[in-house]
RNA sequence: GCCGGCGUGGCGGAACAGGCAGACGCACAGGACUUAAAAUCCUGCGGGACUCAAAUCCCGUACCGGUUCGAUUCCGGUCGCCGGCACCA
C-alpha cells in the first residue's frame, strides 16, 4: 500500500498554490460565463453547513463550465447593510462599521475554506462609500426621472424595529425580518414607482429560464387583473362613485355597493340619520391594525342611507360601507353581486340584501340559493343578454358602458409602489435635500457619496425620523439650487436598495466615473446563472429586475433582465427545522473540514439530497464519501504508473460514466451525480480485478470528471501521474454514444406483469428470437394458454396467459 | 379558503417519454485482520409464508378506485405534510 490520502497535507498545498497561481483565466479570448451567489449578510454568527451548500453547488457550476471552455466571473461581496449591525451598536455601542469589518473577515476566512474560485480582486461590500455612491447615484437618476416621489400616506409600521417597511417586507401581515405585527402609521415616505414597471416585470417573465414557481410568485404578486370600471350615479345627487370589477356580466345582478371606509365619499353619503353610526364605524375600522384586519373574518358593515341607480337595471340599490372593501385596490368602491359572489352573499345573507340571480349553470333560475354561483354560465334576469353565455357578456356589457360613457374595460394589479424610506441609521442616506423655495431637490452627482455621519446614539427615534436627524451640522445646509438655507432628507434607503444592482458592479468595481463601464457591462454581464435560496423570490428578486430595467431605459447597460438562469437551492435542516442559533441546530463546517477536509465536504453537501429540495442533515454520512475518496485515491495510486491496455468492459464503463456525470450535471441532479461515483468506482475495483489493472486514459478521464466537484484530490492526483500542468486546463471529457453500447443485455421476463427472472440477450435479436429464448426459459412459469407476447426491445418481455 | 410542491426500508435518498422498486450512502448485525480497539476488507439488511438449507410463493412506493399486458410513474377521489397568497371585487 503506497502512501495515504492525507486531507490535511493535500489540500493545504493546493489551496496555496491556487492563491498564487488561479485556475481561472481570463485571456480575452474564451467566452464569459457569469455565476453569481446571492451574497450574504455577514453577520457575527460564521456560517453554517446550509450556506456552504448554496456555494459549493455554484462553485462546482462554475468548475464545470470553465471546463467547457469558459472565462468565469465568479464574485463574491458583502450586503453589509441592514439590521442587526445596527442593533448590535445600539446594544453595545460599537460602531457598524467596526462590527461589519469583523464580520466580514469572519464570513471571507469561512468561505475561504470553501476553496471555490472565487475572484476576490471584484469584492464589493454596500456599505463602502465607493460602492453606495452608486446606490445613490441611482437614486438621484430615478428622482429625476420621476420614478422616485414622496408621499403622505399610512404605511406599513414595524413597532419593533421602528421603520416603515415596503408591502413585500409584511409576511402574514407581521414584519418579514422580526416577525412583529406589523401597523399603520401616517408617514412622508419615500416611494419608488415600481408600478410603472408592472407589465414589463409581468411579461418578460417568460424571457428568463427560472423556477416556474418564482416565475408564479413573482405573478401572482404582480396580481394583473382584467376587468371594467363602471359609474353609479348617487340617486338624488350630481355625485357618482366609480368601481372596478372583474365581472361586469354580472352587473345586471348588483343590488348594493360597499365603500372602503377610507373613501373619499364614505362620510358624505351618509344622511342626517345614519351620520353617527357611519362615523362610527370609519373610526373603528382606522384603529385596526392590518394583523386584525385578517383576523376579522365576519363582515361588518353600516348603511350609509344613500342609494345609487344600477345602470342598467336603473334600480335603487343601498350603498354600504365595510372594511372589506380595500381602500388602496381598485377605486376603493364595488358593486355587489351577491349571487355570484362569495363575500358579497354573505355580506348580504348577514344585512338581509335583495340576492338576484344572474348567471345560471342551465339558464334556469335557482330557487333559493344556498350558496354563489360562481363560475361562468349562462345569462338570466339580464335584459338584451338572457341566454347569452356569460364569458362573451364579459365582453359585451363594456362595451356598451363605454358607448354610453358610463364605464370602459381596464387593468388593475395587485403591486403597490415601493416604500423606500427606512426610519433607521444603518443604510444609505436619500441624497435629496429640501428647500422652502425649491421643494426637494437632489444632490448634486459630483457631491456623492453623501457620506453617513457619526452619530452618537443610533437608537431609531420611534417618531418616524431617523437617528440622522438628530445631527444638526448634517441635516442644515444649503440648497444646490438657490444656496438659501435648506435640510438634508434624514431617511435612509432600505437593505434592498445596495442588493438591487450589486451583481452589475463586481465586474467595474474600482470605476470611479462610471456605475460600470459600457465595455465591461458589455462584455461581462448579464448574469447567466443566479443561485441562492428561495426566500427572495419577490423581494430581492424583483426588485433586482425593477432596477435593471430602469438602468436599460436610462442607456447605463443594454440588457433588460439581470439573471437568466435563476436556481434555488433547497435548505439545510437539522432535526426537521432550519439551521438557527434560537434553536440551537446549527450545524458548523468548521470540525467537518478538520476531521474530512474540504473535499468530502464539498461532496458531502451534494451528496444529502436533491439540490432543490431540503435537506436533513446527518453529520455522519460524511463518514460515506470520505471512504469514497480514500478508495478511490488508493484506487489511482495503486494503477497510476501501469502500462496496461484498456478492456472492452472498461472502455464502455468510461463512456458510459462520462454520459452520465455530463447529463446529471445538465440536469443539476448533483446528489446522482456523486452516488455515480461511488458505484462507478465500485465498478473500476471490480474491472481491475480482472484485467489487472486501470488503463491511464481513464483514470485521467475519472480525474478531470471528479475535479470539479473535489478539486484538490484531483488536481493531487492529477500531478502524481505526471503531470505539472493543472488538471483544470483539460476539456470536459466527451463520450462515444457507440463505445456505451453492450452487445448483450439483460432484460426481464414477466408472466401477466410479474416478474420471474431475466434472460441474456443479443441487443439487436429479433422479436421472435426474444419470445421464444423467453418462453423456452420460463415454460415452468407458463401456466396455460397464451393469449399475447409483448416484447419492449431492450426493456422487458411479458407473457400473457389464461 | 385559493394556488403550488411533496408522501418510497430504521434514516438520507435512487429508479419515473409506464417496463426487474429500494441504486448509492448512513445506521445496524455477523465475519476476517488485530493481544485488543480504531481503521480497513468481506457478508447480510422492506415485510411475511414455507424451509436444515437452497429454491419458491405472497404482500409492499400515504389511502381508495380507474386506464394498461404491465403503474412508484398516467387519470379521478381521500388523507397527511411543506411552501406561497390571503376579503385584490
Amino acid at each position: 500500500m503506497s502512501t495515504p490520502y492525507n486531507h490535511k497535507e493535500i489540500e493545504k498545498r493546493w489551496k496555496k498554490h491556487w492563491e498564487d497561481n488561479s485556475v481561472n483565466v481570463n485571456d480575452g479570448k474564451k467566452p464569459k460565463y457569469y455565476c453569481l451567489d446571492m451574497f450574504p449578510y455577514p453577520s457575527g454568527n460564521g456560517l453554517h453547513v446550509g450556506h456552504w451548500r448554496g456555494y459549493v453547488i455554484s462553485d462546482v457550476w462554475s468548475r464545470y463550465k470553465m471546463l467547457n471552455g469558459h472565462y468565469i466571473v465568479h464574485p463574491m461581496g458583502w450586503d453589509a447593510f441592514g439590521l442587526p449591525a445596527e442593533n448590535y451598536a445600539i446594544q453595545k455601542g460599537v460602531h457598524p462599521s467596526k462590527s461589519t469589518a469583523e464580520n466580514i473577515a469572519v464570513f471571507k476566512k469561512q468561505i475561504d475554506d470553501i476553496s471555490a474560485i472565487y475572484d476576490w480582486d471584484m469584492e464589493i461590500d454596500t456599505t463602502d462609500p465607493n460602492f453606495y455612491k452608486w446606490t445613490q447615484w441611482i437614486f438621484v437618476k430615478m428622482f429625476k426621472a420621476g420614478l422616485a416621489y414622496q408621499k403622505e400616506m399610512p404605511i406599513n409600521w414595524c413597532p419593533s424595529c421602528k421603520t416603515g417597511l415596503a408591502n413585500e417586507e409584511v409576511v402574514n401581515g407581521g414584519c418579514e425580518r422580526c416577525g412583529e405585527a406589523v401597523t399603520k402609521k401616517n408617514l412622508n415616505q419615500w416611494m419608488l414607482r415600481i408600478t410603472k414597471y408592472s407589465d414589463r416585470l409581468l411579461d418578460d417573465l417568460d424571457k428568463l429560464d427560472w423556477p416556474e414557481k418564482v416565475k408564479k410568485m413573482q405573478s401572482d404578486w404582480i396580481g394583473k387583473s382584467y376587468g371594467a370600471e363602471v359609474d353609479f350615479p348617487v340617486d338624488g345627487s350630481d355625485k357618482s362613485i366609480r368601481v372596478y370589477t372583474t365581472r361586469p356580466d354580472t352587473l345586471y345582478g348588483a343590488t348594493f355597493m360597499v365603500l372602503a371606509p377610507e373613501h373619499a365619499l364614505a362620510k358624505e353619503l351618509a344622511v342626517e340619520q345614519q351620520k353617527q353610526a357611519v362615523e362610527d364605524y370609519i373610526f373603528k375600522a382606522s384603529m385596526k391594525s392590518s394583523v386584525d384586519r385578517l383576523q376579522d373574518k365576519e363582515k361588518t358593515g353600516v348603511f350609509t342611507g344613500s342609494y345609487a341607480i344600477n345602470p342598467l337595471t336603473k334600480e335603487l340599490i343601498p350603498i354600504w360601507i365595510s372594511d372589506y372593501v380595500l381602500a388602496d385596490y381598485g377605486t376603493g368602491a364595488i358593486m355587489c353581486v351577491p349571487a355570484h359572489d362569495d363575500r358579497d352573499f354573505e355580506f348580504a345573507k348577514k344585512f338581509g340584501i335583495t340576492i338576484t340571480q344572474v348567471i345560471s349553470k342551465d339558464g334556469k333560475e335557482e330557487e333559493e340559493l344556498t350558496e354563489p354561483y360562481t363560475l361562468p354560465g349562462i345569462m338570466i334576469n339580464s335584459g338584451q343578454w338572457n341566454g347569452m353565455d356569460s364569458e362573451k357578456a364579459k365582453n359585451e356589457v363594456p362595451d356598451l358602458l363605454e358607448k354610453e360613457g358610463i364605464g370602459k374595460k381596464t387593468v388593475n394589479y395587485k403591486l403597490r409602489d415601493w416604500v423606500f424610506s427606512r426610519q433607521r441609521y444603518w443604510g444609505e442616506p436619500i441624497p435629496i435635500i429640501h428647500c422652502d423655495q425649491c421643494g426637494p431637490v437632489a444632490v448634486p452627482e459630483k457631491d456623492l457619496p453623501l457620506l453617513l455621519p457619526e452619530v452618537d446614539k443610533y437608537e431609531p427615534t420611534g417618531t418616524g425620523e431617523s437617528p440622522l436627524a438628530n445631527i444638526d451640522d448634517w441635516v442644515n445646509t444649503t440648497c444646490p439650487t438657490c444656496g438659501k438655507p435648506a435640510k438634508r432628507e434624514t431617511n435612509t434607503m432600505p437593505q434592498w436598495a445596495g442588493s438591487s444592482w450589486y451583481f452589475l458592479r463586481y465586474i467595474d468595481n474600482k470605476n470611479n466615473d462610471e456605475l460600470v463601464s459600457k465595455e465591461k457591462a458589455k462584455k461581462y454581464l448579464p448574469v447567466d446563472m443566479y443561485i441562492g435560496g428561495v426566500e427572495h423570490a419577490v423581494l430581492h428578486l424583483l426588485y433586482s429586475r425593477f432596477y435593471t430595467k430602469f438602468l436599460y431605459d436610462i442607456g447605463v447597460i443594454d440588457f433588460d433582465e439581470p439573471f437568466i438562469k435563476l436556481f434555488n437551492q433547497g435548505m439545510i435542516v437539522k432535526d426537521g427545522a432550519k439551521m438557527s442559533k434560537s434553536k440551537g441546530n446549527v450545524v458548523s463546517p468548521d470540525g467537518l473540514i478538520k476531521d474530512y477536509g474540504c473535499d468530502s465536504l464539498r461532496l458531502y453537501e451534494l451528496f444529502v439530497g436533491p439540490p432543490e429540495l431540503d435537506s436533513e442533515w446527518d453529520d455522519r454520512g460524511i463518514e460515506g464519501v470520505y471512504r469514497y475518496i480514500n478508495r478511490f485515491y488508493n484506487l489511482v495510486m495503486e494503477n497510476k504508473n501501469k502500462t496496461i491496455k484498456a478492456t472492452d468492459d472498461m472502455v464502455k464503463l468510461r463512456n458510459r460514466f462520462i454520459y452520465d456525470v455530463t447529463t446529471r450535471l445538465e440536469s443539476f441532479s448533483l446528489n446522482t451525480v456523486i452516488s455515480g461515483f461511488m458505484e462507478y468506482n465500485n465498478k473500476m475495483i471490480d474491472i481491475a480485478k480482472k484485467a489487472g489493472g486501470i488503463d491511464r486514459e481513464t483514470l485521467e478521464t475519472t480525474l478531470i470528471l471528479l475535479a470539479p466537484f473535489a478539486p484538490h484530490v484531483s488536481q493531487e492526483l492529477w500531478s502524481q501521474m505526471g503531470h505539472n500542468t493543472s488538471i483544470f486546463d483539460n476539456s470536459w471529457p466527451s463520450y462515444d454514444e457507440d463505445k456505451m453500447k453492450d452487445s448483450e443485455i439483460e432484460i426481464a421476463v414477466q408472466v401477466n406483469g410479474k416478474t420471474k427472472g431475466t434472460i441474456m440477450i443479443e441487443v439487436d435479436a429479433p422479436k421472435d428470437n426474444v419470445l421464444s429464448i423467453a418462453k423456452e426459459a420460463f415454460a415452468d412459469k407458463i401456466d396455460g394458454s397464451i393469449i399475447k407476447e409483448i416484447y419492449v426491445p431492450g426493456k422487458i418481455v411479458n407473457i400473457v396467459v389464461k
